[in-house]
RNA sequence: GAUACAUU
């Protein structure tokens, strides 16, 4: 079965998830058991080739042949969801999760605030991070950022500094990807000044601005037609060394 | 056997 698995990954990252699934029919035709491993694997593929409908159906297949999915069976299917933006179909996964007793861990919560971010819904992102808090899961900065990000496309900075701070009182650093969501929600808002003071601060506190952020101040400039400060950010981009793509 | 982050 072992075997067969790394065949089934093999099919999974080259998106060829329909072969990875057959796999499974020639697992036992060989007279071997097919393991929650192997069904991950599959699980995966189809989250790897965009399908997540696929993917849950997994789970099913795996209830009717009696095999236990463990957290990473549920954390791979709920991603799946995740990518396509479904919150409703995420939390099913959580909810089915819960349902077997399986804890979720910070992955869970992790895809859960990405599916979330995904749909344009900062709130239920928080939301997903304040349970995880409640139930005592360390999220890592990266929970932060997908709601941070999505703030920042909402373009809402009062929002992003609540939550950089919220981050800062869990004793967890904004890094570069925080505080650029910080300066797309001032471009966002059409205001540069803003972006402008957000990228003084990032740095003031030892985060080096990255192309991203950058691109992000110069759209800010650039939206609110003032070309010149645009130019001069590029210029400034260039001194400290980072460079146009 | 996984995993998720930003500019256009």
């Amino acid at each position: 079965t072992i075997t067969y698995t790394a065949l089934v990954v093999a099919l999974g990252k080259a998106k060829e998830a329909a072969k990875a699934h057959a796999v499974l029919g020639q697992i036992e035709r060989a007279g071997l058991r097919v393991d929650c491993h192997a069904y991950t694997a599959v699980i995966k593929a189809y989250e790897k080739s965009g399908m997540p409908a696929e993917a849950e159906a997994v789970l099913d297949e795996m209830a009717a042949k009696g095999v236990e999915p463990n957290v990473v069976t549920f954390n791979t299917a709920l991603s799946a969801h995740a990518g396509a933006g479904d919150v409703a179909a995420a939390e099913a996964v959580a909810e089915r999760m819960r349902a077997a007793g399986c804890e979720p861990d910070a992955s869970t919560y992790a895809a859960l605030a990405g599916a979330y971010a995904a749909a344009g819904e900062p709130r239920g992102a928080v939301d997903a991070i304040s349970q995880a808090e409640d139930a005592g899961v360390a999220v890592s900065p990266l929970c932060y950022n997908m709601a941070l990000a999505a703030y920042g496309a909402a373009g809402q900075p009062q929002a992003c500094r609540a939550l950089l701070e919220r981050m800062r009182r869990k004793g967890l650093q904004p890094n570069v990807f925080s505080w650029s969501a910080v300066v797309h929600a001032a471009a966002q808002c059409g205001d540069p000044d803003g972006a402008r003071a957000a990228v003084r601060e990032m740095r003031a506190r030892g985060v080096e601005p990255n192309v991203y952020t950058y691109t992000m101040l110069i759209n800010a400039h650039g939206a609110a037609g003032d070309l010149e400060g645009a130019a001069r950010v590029l210029g400034e981009m260039r001194a400290a060394g980072v460079h146009p793509t």
